[in-house]
DNA sequence: CTTATTGCAAAACGTTTGCAGGTTT
DNA sequence: AAACCTGCAAACGTTTTGCAATAAG
């Protein structure tokens, strides 16, 4: 892989942005530095670092693909609410567990919880017992 | 919610076709019970039998979506090599230790590992020992 | 009679791709 | 010089939508 500067602005704008920019998000953002730059450089960009292990895709059902800088295997809290994406630690004992013993061979690992943050949480149950 | 014959189809082919069909394969099959179907009346019924809560969703990254008539909380292992799609059961404990007591909320869950299906898995460490 | 549902076709959406020209090594 | 990478625009595959016509209650 050769060196460019676009690749690397992406690169940054994942690890800047750290809270799981979509690309259309990482373009918005590079563009300020890069005037000219295409959304297509983007999504090629992309690809190349998750296939060069550099950057994790997240997806989210129904939503547009989203990037992550923190590699190991994690989950996903999505918000309804608030749009927000959190991480959760999930060690390899969870996946064991989830496996019980199967002889199959996991490369890889998408686990999204989808609900309301803890700021949201406590928030609408505020506003629930305001009604009460 | 009204009754209509191809809601009712679609409900169907979701339970027949047992091995998680996309929409598009839900068409075809309903296709030949039901001769001017349209591809548009199968997507709107699903969301609403979704919806409804009598079929669910299954996001797995980079494919179109897949539909699953077990209604309870549960994983997916997708094998890349032979493209199934087969369950993984998962407890409330598994998510609860995952959340590690977190105040959130979680409504829904979408748990996709990637890798190898017993039998492919089987396979291919097969052909790794004859190459040896 | 009212309103949900349909088939159709067009559009929306996120993403990929072909190409001609520019960069990196 | 040989790859690789870029911007652009067109195309892709999946899904949604506007519409006038049909079917259900």
């Amino acid at each position: 892989m050769r060196y460019s500067k676009q690749r690397e602005l992406v690169l940054q704008k994942v690890r800047a942005l750290c809270d799981h920019p979509t690309a259309e998000e990482i373009y918005r953002t590079a563009l300020r530095e890069c005037p000219g730059l295409s959304l297509g450089t983007v999504y090629r960009n992309l690809n190349s670092l998750v296939e060069a292990g550099r950057v994790r895709r997240v997806s989210i059902p129904g939503q547009p693909d989203r990037f992550d800088h923190t590699l190991p295997w994690h989950g996903h809290l999505y918000c309804t609410r608030c749009g927000s994406v959190t991480d959760l630690a999930m060690d390899s004992d969870a996946i064991r567990r989830l496996l019980a013993g199967r002889r199959v061979q996991v490369t890889d690992c998408a686990l999204t919880l989808i609900g309301l943050c803890e700021g949201c949480a406590a928030e609408t149950a505020a506003a629930a017992a305001a009604t009460v």
